[in-house]
DNA sequence: TAGCGTTTGCGTACGCTGTTCGCAAGTAGC
DNA sequence: GCTACTTGCGAACAGCGTACGCAAACGCTA
């Protein structure tokens, strides 16, 4: 039933009874292990159990429902990924940040897919929006305003995220082209002139790589969330 | 298997062999109608067939897998969606449009959750590209430039929706007060001084309702992207 | 040492899911 | 009527998350 998020309801280490074989950390890291080899929708509640050398009924002793232990997994992650070198240069500081959550999940795709089907707040979710607030500071805008900024910024950067990627099915790379397939029929049946017509002229940004790209489009939004004073 | 979209294998129309009692058509429809009731997650391939009083093998002549069906869903749901009256000015027209399609996720949330599930472009999606390309007829940028402001402007609105819905789990209306609770007890406790401040401090769209919010968002974020000439 | 309260481990089972298989049923052309 | 072909669908399979109930293991108290 899980009545609330599980960040409110710590283990409750009260020391009698049996002692506990595993903890909630040691079966959010045998269930993150799996995702890094096989995906998130290969964590099965079986499979983790079998890799700690027991059953699945057991796991529900320290986790009370399978979605609580994707939300564990996916802040475990959050706090695996270590901030860049800080310049002092607040706006390129704020799109080298996101650019390395990028590549983050890049690395690690199951946590994307974790965020988009669980977009839960964790410790290290939390830290992570003070981090960015921090180089935020010498900005003048009020702190909502910040906070707007900030979910824009992730919003933008799971947009991205999901869109460069070939795609979450595991045997289904070419779904990527497809999506292109289907956007070329469009085009070549003349019933959509202004696509055509964008497809046919040169781009500006061609020979940009995805990193590049990223940081292009981060800067434009965040001029426009957080213009110059 | 699956092998390519949905979009891309219309459906056989043989003429031969015994004709078929349904269409992907009332099927998508039937599917549809137990979404808008009880959300994406109800839509089982069984209640489906009840609902057209046959038996759930049946719609594997129509549709080669669930996921295929969501996708049908979903670009038949973005069809029902008509564009609000056009002003003249694209700026304001754009951003009318993007409300409008945020007011429709608010009253069809599951198509959200389709969105999110499963990113795939279908011909209404297409048709959606095209007409915004059309408001931004008047903007002086490349037709890669536009097409990049739409993604990033789509993706922004899912965040949006996102945000600002209680959450897709039926009974688990209040995850929302406990992602503030969560945020609440980082503020509390100390470590998180920045957080606490940017709570702390007087918000200046306090009055503002979530249209207005949209709306003045993706107008800074528009013109971000595709600023004045 | 024995008993007790309390907690964990976990075999088993339930209901549910998407999907496959094989055969019966129906239609068009020869 | 026969053949070619397609659809309808009951039955079954493998897998899933999860609940239940009891055995096992610990600290505490008598």
């Amino acid at each position: 039933m899980s009545r609330q998020s599980i960040w409110l309801r710590p283990v409750p280490e009260s020391g009698l009874g049996r002692p506990a074989e595993w903890s909630r950390e040691q079966i959010t890291a045998a269930a993150m292990a799996i995702a890094d080899a096989e995906g998130l929708s290969a964590v099965t509640m079986r499979r983790i159990a079998a890799a700690l050398g027991t059953g699945a009924a057991s796991l529900y002793r320290h986790v009370s429902t399978r979605d609580d232990l994707v939300d564990l997994m996916i802040d475990r992650a959050l706090g695996d990924l270590d901030p860049p070198m800080e310049t002092g240069d607040w706006r390129a500081d704020v799109v080298a940040v996101h650019l390395a959550r990028l590549q983050y999940l890049r690395r690690r795709p199951w946590v994307l897919d974790g965020i988009l089907a669980r977009p839960a707040i964790g410790p290290n979710a939390v830290q992570m929006i003070e981090d960015t607030l921090r180089l935020l500071t010498p900005h003048s805008a009020s702190g909502s305003t910040k906070m707007e900024a900030i979910t824009v910024l992730a919003g933008l950067l799971y947009t991205i995220a999901q869109h460069e990627r070939p795609r979450d099915g595991v045997g289904d790379q070419e779904s990527l082209a497809a999506q292109m397939a289907v956007l070329q029929t469009a085009v070549c049946d003349g019933t959509h002139p202004h696509l055509a017509a964008a497809f046919e002229q040169p781009a500006p940004h061609v020979a940009e790589s995805p990193d590049e790209r990223l940081s292009r489009i981060l800067a434009l939004v965040l001029d426009g969330l957080l213009p110059e004073p």
